[in-house]
RNA sequence: AGGCUCGUAGCUCAAUCUGGUAGAGCAACGGACUCUUAAUCCGUGAGUUGGGGGUUCGAGUCCCCCCGGGCCUACCA
């Protein structure tokens, strides 16, 4: 881990080497600030022939001050063409030895300027023989900051590009360089943040606070799935990092906000995949005295105003299939989507008859005769149903044994209120009628509570929720719940299919040495 | 955790099947070149082939172990 100057590439002593260089010039390789007023994308659409473009030998009229990394040298004798990016883009910069002055020009800017260091550039655009829009530097021209790393260089052209790093580890690792030299890597995490800003704007517009609720908690819940785990100094208390904000949210119901929500990480201590990182960004929302039919409407809203945020139009093209994220989505049951696909109807059916239908008649491998009920139907439900659910679609009324939190149906016997959004084979969202019963609350916590201890290997005490019951037991209003996905919903609104493509620092195994 | 697959210069890749001095382009260095744009031209340097062990006269290549990545499966919403 150590880094002796032995360990250096030739590169990187050779870069170190031209630092020292400007040291003694007296130039600083890391000053303090650059006023900009203009970014490369502007000038491109902007810049205007017959108003700018200079006559033979006179300077432009347009003047800019940019700023950004040189990616590109092509130096010809006392001229030199450069490409300067900057977060909007790529631009030239033209450089001419009397501009900047001979000796300026040769042992500054020619010997010891790299692709790869910041620079800003003031100086007049104007639109080379060859076409291009360039800005020409003045003598008003300095390095922002040195590069002591040799960054990779992409080459491209209109229609193709060169020697572009692909190599996902090192983009994952190094996203910092990922950034700076794969442009469209940028175009997906600012659609990730309109996103996120667009689901804001419309809960803000209804009427629903943002709030932050704890990530350290003393007990966990909201979900299952395993936590992880830590201990505060002071206290000498254990703590876990939340896997849902659901509790505390619903606490706040109880205080009388009517409609609150949260934008933020949640940590499940589990495997991973391109489907799940261990930290992840969910939105949860919940509404009083709203039912999960409502919270359906409010679901189709708040995607088409997201989807729309990022596309303009609500359509989105995601693995080949074209997807409709406009207009009312398909709502079916959970037992009618099964008995749609598979013709054979399973509602109200004991365990027994499931895994007989799920092992005989659907050929599932995975079931087992000991699974329980709920663990039955859900994997008859993500095998035979879930994949084929393309156009988003509302499944509804779930069994109970999958829903702790969900209030038991108005009508339908051993069902609950719950509804999740399928799209493009993947769940988007989770929402119910939250239940707020807590005497009915605190039964199905504690019919929970054995098996779980022993799933996630922590002791009962941190399963059940006492201060979620008490709260409970003060009333809540009845009200809807709803849980987004970020990361999940970012995929499939910017084509991407591997979470690590919309997370900018991907949980990774330590790098070796 | 299991299966498949990959790891070669700063970057992108050849050479692996069929063992025989590890190559190219870009980047870098020296030189020419004041409207180039994958700039061009001449020249130069650069490698513990992810790490370790084995087979062999000889290993980037074959075998074993380990590390890291990707995909699939499992775990899991």
């Amino acid at each position: 881990m150590t880094h002796a100057s032995s360990d250096r590439t030739e590169q990187e002593l050779r870069r170190r080497e031209e630092r020292a260089a400007l040291d003694d010039r007296g130039i600083d390789p890391y000053p303090y600030a650059w006023a900009t007023d203009a970014h490369a994308e502007d000038i491109l659409e902007t810049f205007d022939d017959d108003k700018h473009q200079p006559e033979d030998g006179e300077a432009g009229d347009y003047e800019v001050s940019i700023a950004g990394r040189i990616t590109d040298l092509r130096i010809m004798g006392g001229s030199t063409f450069f490409d300067l990016r900057d977060e909007t883009g790529r631009i030239q910069v033209y450089v001419r030895a009397q501009d900047l002055g001979d000796d300026y020009y040769e042992e500054v800017f020619t010997d010891l300027f790299d692709i790869g260091d910041i620079v800003g550039v003031k100086g007049y655009a104007f639109r080379t023989g060859m076409g291009e829009v360039t800005v020409r530097a003045s003598d008003d021209f300095q390095l922002l900051a040195k590069s002591l790393r040799p960054m990779p260089v992409v080459k491209e052209t209109e229609e193709e590009t060169f020697y572009e790093v692909t190599d996902k580890e090192f983009r994952y690792r190094q996203r910092y360089v990922d950034l700076a030299v794969n442009p469209e890597v940028r175009t997906v995490f600012r659609q990730r943040s309109a996103l996120v800003s667009a689901m804001r704007d419309f809960l803000d517009e209804q009427g629903c606070l943002e709030v932050d609720t704890p990530i350290l908690q003393p007990v966990y819940g909201g979900a299952t799935a395993r936590p992880f785990k830590t201990h505060h100094n002071a206290l000498d208390m254990p703590l876990y990092l939340r896997i849902a904000n659901e509790l505390y949210l619903k606490r706040l119901l109880v205080g009388g906000l009517e409609g609150v929500y949260e934008i933020g990480k949640d940590f499940r201590n589990e495997g991973l995949s391109r489907f799940h990182n261990p930290e992840f960004t969910m939105m949860e929302c919940y509404v009083a005295y709203k039912d999960y039919r409502w919270m359906m409407d409010f679901t189709e809203s708040l995607l088409h105003a997201t989807a729309t945020a990022l596309h303009d139009t609500p359509t989105v093209e995601f693995e080949g299939n074209e997807i409709e994220l406009g207009g009312a989505w398909r709502r079916v049951s959970f037992f009618d989507a099964i008995e749609d696909e598979t013709g054979i109807d399973l509602y109200q059916e004991d365990a027994e008859r499931v895994y007989e239908a799920a092992a005989n008649e659907m050929e599932l491998q995975e079931v087992t005769p000991d699974m329980g009920l709920g663990a039955l139907l859900d994997e008859v439900f993500s095998e035979m149903v879930e994949p084929g659910l393309i156009q988003p679609t509302f499944v509804t009324d779930y069994p109970v044994e999958l829903s702790p939190l969900a209030k038991a149906h108005r009508v339908k016997e051993g069902l609950v209120e719950r509804f999740e959004l399928v799209v493009a084979g993947r769940e988007i969202a989770n929402a119910f009628s939250e239940l707020n019963d807590p005497q009915e609350q605190r039964q199905r916590f504690e019919a929970q509570a054995r098996q779980r201890a022993e799933e996630e290997d922590v002791g009962p005490e941190a399963l059940i929720d006492e201060d979620y019951l008490r709260a409970l037991e003060y009333g809540m209003p009845p009200a809807a719940g709803l849980g987004i996905g970020i990361d999940r919903l970012t995929m499939i609104l910017t084509g991407q299919e591997s979470i690590r493509d919309v997370i900018l620092f991907p949980l990774l195994r330590p790098e070796g040495d």
